[in-house]
DNA sequence: TCTGCTTACACGTTTGAACCGC
DNA sequence: AGCGGTTCAAACGTGTAAGCAG
């Protein structure tokens, strides 16, 4: 049995208080306060809704991996490399930058639902403090877990795969009693969105396989008013919306200094000094500063396909894919000066307050966006389309470039996209693979926290449930995550290196992580009865039963778990929907420490009950466990050459089975990666350079006493396994209703690659 | 006093209705 | 009547700053 001695990352428990008060709010009030109706539903939900043909399977041949491209993903890294900043407000904010992707290797006649989901980076809470994020303390009681839908959905995988895909109608929100669906997040936390695709064949009828994308430099910081002045001006640079701020605009500084002057003088029928007056009207400084110089293009962002056809607002603007001509080198360098070693390791904070920085010519707009920082990580190459592998065996050394020649960020996956993977747009292409092909490549202990963590930035892996079966073709995806090491702790959240894996906080040190590869598992199809028991209550349906009702995955009972491994090999999340039919609401929840929860019942029953606490049977069918293959002790964190020889990993590593007892057992992201910034760079090192700061070392660990802090090498990134259930109650049909509503807002946009999303309000 | 949040504000963009001409 | 293009205004999105609360 777990408890909170043996885990005490169940402390983190008022995260999830919230989550299991709302839920409770939002079940009917026969239902236990926990499990919660949607891990009960989930959980009896598997062997009738959920069989998941796998489209690979129903097609008699390999599918191929679901691949997930980050269109904007260069605007994203400019705002990681700062720290990206979303503002919440109580009506809801909307995301900048906004989440465009491009699906990939859907099978086009089967339905997709996508979902944006936004989970918690970390459990601590954030301060901006001396030109960076200082964790300050544990992160508040989680919020009620909300989706967005695309309103498109569900959509045939032709439709997905014809368009850009964009979330930007999705909205933020600090209001947790809000009514209109918005994403709900605490300010001045650290959240990471996270997509999701599943097969639906119907509205109601989802399950099926579920492929799981994170981009790790689509961290972000939630805040009420911007902290971080670079990203202000970064945001006013690239945001259409807030042309107005920009130097030509009229609500620049000077203009509202000069409207604030004037309105002075009036009010105190003062004369103001004229010369003061004339040089903030708004036709000198538009004289002065030319317009180009305002744009983006024009701020060392010129080669860049941003900011308009990033942010998809312009009409006119090509789309993102397009932009970048094949030959036509995106010249990120200009945006990510080519990085030396020092720069990749040096602080942001150094960087920011530089004088080149913030003084030089760089300034007037596009300085501030130059940040060398980021660079190493991402150099040059989003030129190119950094395509990663499709899902395929890890063993490919050549995939694992070793030489400083390799100008992908994603080395690996460089050599993954001439083999297998057709280049695309630029952007970061993060292919799905397959869970079983994706086992934990070293159980070997994670290297010693001095050694910094080299992310195999290569390839980023989406394990898809569906296939069981290594991808026999593509480039090994191992080698890419060489470096990344999940935590053993069962709580992902919190695995705080030591201080001197850790030493700064700074957003500057390097601690991208490449997109966590999530691999969903399909619902085991003997699920323990009594869970099955505890929910079929609330999930009974009449859905017919899945045409495969068992999943081919390995039996999570019959799996080993890797509980003892402290080397989380794979992401593996299952993704379990239940519908209720009486309303339509759906509701996300993710896996939560019961134990943490002070007025639950008694650990006992918590354990009984709850996936997570209770039998590992249980716990396999909502949990989703990942991981990344471990560095081998020996090598050093930097090298990671030896990853990529790694065979396969025995199917004993599978993850799917692990049955991790933890607070948060089910799915973990994968870690981001801390670099040390003290560790040598080695060109052949791939590193995802760090979008947010690593997480202070003081802080009181929240992993498991048990966990020796050697094998939280990176700070785990929390992740939750997805859990589609449906609420009984109408407050939280939000999404569903969306789906059923129609796209108030569709519209078709200029490119015709653009989707509209419809807005989450009630219909 | 400090920090963080809310709100009003001004500006720009988006959106869709209205209008016009063919 | 239908279609396509243009115009315009309301709605919406944005960052800022003042004010408020703890």
């Amino acid at each position: 049995m777990l408890g909170v001695e043996m885990y005490p990352s169940l402390a983190m428990g008022p995260q999830r208080l919230t989550d299991c008060c709302y839920r409770e709010r939002e079940t009917p009030s026969h239902l236990p306060l926990f499990p919660t109706t949607c891990e009960m539903a989930v959980r009896a939900a598997p062997q009738r809704m959920l069989a998941p043909p796998v489209p690979s399977e129903v097609n008699g041949k390999e599918q191929g991996t679901v691949v997930m491209e980050l269109e904007n993903s260069s605007l994203w890294k400019q705002f990681s490399s700062i720290g990206t900043e979303m503002i919440i407000t109580k009506t809801g904010r909307r995301m900048f930058p906004q989440l465009r992707v491009k699906l990939s290797g859907l099978n086009p006649s089967l339905r997709y639902i996508l979902l944006l989901e936004v989970i918690p980076a970390d459990a601590s809470r954030y301060r901006f403090q001396g030109d960076s994020w200082q964790a300050v303390g544990g992160a508040e009681a989680r919020l009620p877990d909300r989706v967005f839908i695309h309103p498109d959905s569900p959509a045939t995988g032709t439709h997905w795969q014809s368009r850009t895909i964009s979330f930007h109608r999705a909205k933020l929100t600090n209001n947790t009693l809000d009514t209109r669906g918005h994403i709900i997040l605490h300010s001045l936390h650290r959240y990471q969105p996270r997509l999701h695709v599943i097969e639906a064949r119907d509205v109601l009828m989802w399950g099926g396989g579920r492929h799981s994308f994170v981009f790790p430099e689509t961290q972000f910081f939630t805040v009420t008013a911007y902290q971080n002045s670079k990203i202000t001006e970064l945001k006013i640079n690239s945001n259409p919306f807030a042309k107005g701020f920009r130097e030509n605009g009229m609500n620049n500084k000077r203009q509202r200094e000069a409207r604030l002057k004037r309105k002075i003088s009036c009010q105190t029928n003062q004369q103001s000094e004229p010369l003061d007056v004339v040089s903030c009207d708004p036709c000198d400084s538009t004289e002065l500063l030319p317009q180009s110089t305002t744009d983006c293009q024009e701020l060392d962002l010129e080669d860049l396909p941003i900011p308009d056809p990033v942010c998809g607002f312009s009409p006119n603007a090509r789309a993102f894919q397009e932009a970048p001509v094949a030959g036509e080198p995106l010249d990120l360098g200009q945006a990510y000066p080519t990085p030396t070693i020092a720069e990749i390791t040096a602080p942001i904070e150094s960087v920011q307050t530089t004088p080149s920085a913030d003084n030089d010519g760089l300034i007037d707009n596009s300085a501030q966006m130059i940040l060398p920082s980021y660079t190493p990580a991402f150099p040059a190459t989003s030129s190119s389309p950094s395509s990663f592998a499709a899902a395929a065996p890890p063993q490919c050394p050549a995939s694992y470039p070793p030489g400083p020649s390799t100008v992908s960020p994603y080395p690996s996956l460089s050599a993954a996209s001439s083999t297998s993977q057709p280049s695309s747009a630029s952007g970061s292409l993060y292919p799905s693979v397959s869970s079983s092909s994706y086992p934990s490549l070293l159980p070997s202990p994670v290297p010693a926290p001095t050694s910094s963590p080299s992310l195999p930035d290569s390839s980023y892996h989406l394990l898809s449930p569906s296939s069981s079966s290594p991808q026999p073709q593509g480039p090994p995806s191992m080698p890419s995550y060489p470096a990344l090491t999940q935590s053993d702790s069962p709580h992902p959240l919190v695995s705080p290196p030591p201080p001197s894996t850790y030493p700064s906080l700074h957003p500057s040190v390097p601690t991208l992580a490449p997109p966590s590869i999530l691999s969903s598992s399909l619902p085991p199809s003997n699920v323990p009865s009594a869970a099955n028991e505890i929910s079929s209550a609330p999930t009974s349906c009449s859905f017919p039963p899945p045409n495969h009702g068992s999943s081919s995955l390995p039996n999570p009972v019959a799996l080993p778990s890797i509980t003892s491994q402290p080397h989380p090999s794979i992401i593996n999340s299952t993704v379990t929907s239940s519908i209720n039919t009486q309303c339509n609401s759906l509701v996300l929840n993710q896996a939560s420490p019961t134990s943490a929860f002070p007025s639950f019942p008694s650990s006992s029953a918590l354990h009984a009950s709850h996936p997570i606490l209770g039998s590992s049977a249980s716990y396999a069918l909502a949990s989703s466990t990942a991981s990344f293959p471990t560095l081998p002790p020996a090598a050093p964190s930097h090298h990671v050459s030896s990853v990529p020889n790694h065979p396969l990993p025995p199917a004993s590593y599978l993850p799917f089975a692990s049955p991790t007892p933890s607070s948060y057992p089910s799915s973990e992201i994968g870690p981001f990666p801390q670099f040390n910034p003290s560790s040598p760079y080695l060109p052949e090192m791939v590193h995802h350079p760090p979008l947010m700061p690593a997480l202070d070392p003081s802080l009181p660990s929240c992993l498991p006493s048990s966990s020796p802090a050697s094998n939280s090498l990176y700070s785990s990134f929390p992740s939750y396994p997805l859990r589609i259930c449906q609420d009984p109650r109408s407050s939280f049909a939000i999404p569903l209703r969306h789906i059923y509503g129609q796209h108030r807002h569709g519209h078709t946009h200029g490119q015709g690659t653009y989707l509209d999303i419809g807005g989450r309000s009630l219909l």
